[in-house]
DNA sequence: ATACATACC
DNA sequence: TACTGGTATGTAT
């Protein structure tokens, strides 16, 4: 058997660093070519001797597993069998197909945010890194062979013409909020698995789905993207009571008829996720693909089928499930990488068909949990239910760097770093026993030495003292040879939050465990905020007796959502914006709710209130006041206050990516300079004339036209000019440090410029595309335009003054729930409001631009590993 | 408990 | 010039 290591390495390439071409969009490539170009450039480098030491080690535990194998008889085999058998049968009576798991994966995802910011990489091979490493290509560059972690400089030879666009993670991590905001409506405690792919579970979404009337579904023909899980948050009553609030809609048919072919999202599961990716879509510009099947692991493997932009979902038969899986290549397996498919291999083993059939020899050649878990997997099991989101058990640091062998320098680096980690362990309020030092040095070895206290650490002179001890130790067993390294890495971990507050509070264990979580644990920071919003919204629900949690989160995705439509349809064809059932169920509960704010509002006409009457209205101050806590609390452990901006402007449709200009947040307009304190004044400008009449900026602003052209040319400058250098350190610099408030808003500039590519948008359907239209026009009545956030009907019948007016309530919305969390929470005025924002916005972020993504998932998300 | 390997994104 | 960083878990000692 041994000469089967010569057999399995024939390609002449080791199989740890030939190109894994099983990734989407790479199929059908030159792989002889590409691995020789690989081969070419690592040869001879230290990191390649390592991985040649590497794959000989791994070659030598195959060859004792081949050994092991010959020593098996054949009355060992029967005696496995046996053991298989009755396990198989065990396990089958446990089989749940009742489930409705989702997992659904952005595509590309680091790349198609930097395309979608700059459309001038849209038809260049490009890929997210650096020259020493990419996280993520897109489908143009895979076709050279470039992929997910590999170098940039031997992708650079496999396509010269590779732009490589530096890190962006703060936008990603931006979009990643969005996408679990739409995820969240699905399933609340959807788990998120980094900043772009997530697991749902379905089912319970989809038990409500069928109850949903048919007539809301017809919604859906006008505006697939204004979903229908809303819908189940509003009250029915309303819905009852309220089929004026939709008149034109109940006899939508003609939509129908006028667009054709539209999808309408029906009651399937198929449906139902076609829906959340279409959202998705229409949210952030970028595409999901999903897999639907009965558990998580079959899920992930569907999600990937059709990538990208796809979905594909498994029947829940049994039938089904063994057939998909019996043809499923062991290496697609979570949890299958690259060593184990290699070993697997050496057994003949290469689909879930011989897995099956090899069980018994496995289970004499493999660990129990191994062979178990192949044993779930050839049966087509796997999880039925989400696990919750567990606590970290590790929080660590490293950093590569040229060769270090300066004792002084390595003790200060060192130090560096037990400073990093004691900040972010302080951010999640933990400590923690064991500290572990990684070193790895020129010849790309690595070490971990780890040391256990008896008693937990958190604070830098603690974690220090251990790490430099270890360090020494270290030193002192190479000496006289100096320590030649590349990377060092702190580790900390027993964490003692967890196991210590228990024991001493038992009787309270109870009450405890959400608050300890909630303070120590930023890893959960999304679900448990969304979880405490939900909460929170549900005493939202008591108080004005109209619940919607989850329309009123919503409110602003939908807003901006409906924003980009009334970009595209613009001042220039002069249409009517298009508010969505959603819209208007929302803006008539209000109004009920609100009878009597509303009509004293009216009365103050003019006044500052009339521009924020969500701030204002006395009748409104209980609602508000909720939500308003609602968002102070979560958006205080967020800790930045610019967020809700950036969410902002991240659909407003005004501001570019380039980092000289940032984006009023109260006129909306560019302000193009790079000095900040120009950007304050422009701001002080824009309050004062705000306080003075709200109503007349936006009324008097007839040069919204010209503003929008301006900025669009602008924008197309810009771009322009970003694409020429493709990898410009200041600019990105700089345009991380703005993020927030400059690096979104250059997209509805695109939006408004490419009409056609928003209006039209392609739902692949399983095979088939779908083109959904947005109607030219509905309805040629009069003018109704009522605001979606103050809910006033405005007089004038301008889009473009419409725009405006929407712009500053959706700002001073944001802006007071800044305020509110700044100073005092009850109905501040909305001067007040936007001084506090002003500050904020002013003051450049203190931190780091690009900090870790603790516990929120990778930082660098390298989308998928593919053979 | 420690060290190292594998896996995931 | 140049082959990551963060977390979890499995395996072996």
């Amino acid at each position: 058997e041994a000469n089967y290591i010569i057999c399995c390495d024939s390609s002449g390439f080791l199989s740890r660093m030939a190109l894994n071409d099983n990734k989407a969009g790479m199929e059908g490539l030159d792989r002889d070519k590409i691995n020789k170009i690989i081969m070419e450039s690592s040869k001879g480098s230290r990191f390649y001797e390592n991985e040649l030491k590497k794959e000989e080690q791994v070659n030598q535990r195959i060859e004792k597993m081949m050994l092991q194998k010959a020593k098996i008889t054949e009355q060992h085999l029967k005696k496995a069998q046996a053991q298989v058998d009755r396990m198989a049968t065990e396990l089958e009576r446990s089989r749940d197909l009742s489930r409705v798991i989702v997992h659904v994966d952005m595509d590309a995802f680091y790349a198609a945010v930097e395309m979608r910011d700059c459309p001038e990489l849209k038809d260049k091979p490009m890929a997210v890194g650096s020259m020493s490493m990419l996280s993520t290509s897109n489908y143009h560059a895979r076709k050279y062979g470039v992929r997910a972690a590999m170098p940039g400089f031997i992708a650079k030879k496999l396509c010269p013409d590779l732009v490589i666009v530096p890190t962006n993670f703060d936008k990603y991590r931006a979009v990643s909020k969005e996408i679990r905001e739409i995820f969240a409506e699905y399933d609340p405690h959807f788990q998120p698995l980094s900043l772009d792919e997530a697991y749902l579970d379905f089912t319970d979404h989809l038990d409500q789905r069928q109850s949903w009337p048919d007539t809301l579904r017809e919604e859906q023909i006008e505006l697939p993207q204004e979903t229908v899980p809303e819908m189940k948050d509003l009250s029915p009553v309303l819905f009852e009571d309220s089929p004026s609030s939709s008149p034109c809609l109940l006899d939508s048919t003609g939509f129908g008829a006028a667009g054709g072919g539209f999808e309408v999202f029906g009651k399937s599961a198929e449906e139902a996720v076609r829906e959340m990716r279409f959202r998705i879509e229409q949210k952030t510009m970028l595409t999901a693909s999903a897999g639907i099947a009965p558990n998580m692991m079959l899920a992930k493997v569907c999600s990937d089928k059709n990538k990208p932009n796809g979905q594909y979902r498994l029947p829940s038969t049994k039938e089904a499930v063994m057939d998909f899986v019996q043809n499923l290549p062991v290496r697609k397996i979570c949890g299958i990488g690259k060593v184990s498919e290699k070993m697997l291999n050496a057994l003949g083993i290469s689909n879930c068909f011989h897995l099956s059939q090899q069980m018994a020899l496995l289970s004499l050649l493999f660990s129990e949990t191994a062979w178990h878990h192949f044993m779930q997997v050839s049966l087509g099991l796997g999880s039925t239910h989400i696990p919750r989101h567990e606590e970290r058990k590790s929080m660590s640091t490293e950093r590569t760097f040229r060769e270090m062998s300066k004792t002084e320098e390595q003790l200060s680096l060192c130090r560096e770093l037990c400073e990093d980690l004691a900040e972010d362990l302080k951010k999640e309020g933990l400590k923690g026993k064991t500290v572990t030092l990684k070193l790895k040095n020129v010849k790309f070895e690595v070490k971990t030495r780890a040391l256990t206290l008896p008693y937990a650490v958190a604070t830098v002179d603690e974690i220090f003292a251990v790490a430099k001890d270890l360090l020494k130790t270290e030193r002192d067993n190479e000496s006289p040879l100096p320590l030649r390294l590349r990377l060092m890495g702190v580790r900390i971990s027993a964490f003692a939050s967890a196991d210590d507050k228990k024991p001493l509070q038992k009787s309270i264990v109870g009450f405890l465990q959400p608050d300890k979580t909630d303070s120590s644990c930023a890893s959960q920071g999304i679900h448990q905020k969304m979880e405490k919003e939900h909460l929170s919204n549900h005493s939202f629900q008591t108080l004005t007796l109209a619940p919607l949690p989850l329309a009123q989160k919503c409110q602003r995705e939908e807003v901006t959502g409906w924003r980009k439509q009334r970009g595209l349809e613009g001042s220039k064809t002069g249409e009517e914006p298009q508010q969505s059932f959603f819209q208007r169920a929302h803006a008539k509960r209000m109004q009920l709710q609100v009878a009597n704010a509303s009509a004293q509002e009216e009365k103050h006409g003019e006044s500052t209130s009339a521009v924020t009457p969500t701030c204002t209205q006395k009748g409104l101050e209980a609602s508000t006041e909720v939500h308003e806590s609602n968002c102070t609390a979560s958006d205080a452990s967020e800790n930045d206050l610019v967020a809700p901006v950036e969410a902002h402007a991240s659909t407003s449709g005004f501001g570019s990516t380039v980092s000289e200009r940032f984006t009023c947040p109260v006129c909306f307009r560019l302000v193009e300079t790079t000095d900040l304190t120009v950007f304050n004044k422009h701001i002080d400008q824009c309050l004062s004339d705000t306080s003075r009449k709200p109503n007349q900026i936006a009324a008097s602003d007839s040069e919204s036209d010209v503003d929008l052209e301006n900025d669009h040319t602008e924008c197309e400058v810009a771009g322009r000019r970003r694409g020429d250098s493709e990898v410009e350190e200041d600019k990105a610099k700089s345009s991380e440090e703005m993020d927030s408030s400059g690096a979104e808003p250059q997209e509805d500039q695109r939006s408004s410029k490419n009409k056609s590519v928003q209006m039209a948008l392609s739902i692949d359907c399983d095979n088939k595309t779908v083109t959904s239209q947005r109607p030219q026009s509905c309805n040629n009545k009069g003018p109704v335009l009522v605001c979606p956030i103050c809910q006033l009907t405005q007089d004038s019948n301008d889009l473009v003054l419409f725009n405006r007016h929407v712009d500053l309530c959706l700002n001073q919305e944001v802006l007071h729930e800044l305020g509110g969390q700044a100073s005092c929470p009850i109905n501040p005025p909305a001067v007040t409001n936007f001084k506090a924002l002003g500050k904020d916005v002013r003051d450049p972020p203190s931190s780091p631009p690009s900090k870790k993504s603790k516990g929120l998932g990778p930082r660098n998300t390298i989308d998928k590993f593919f053979r």
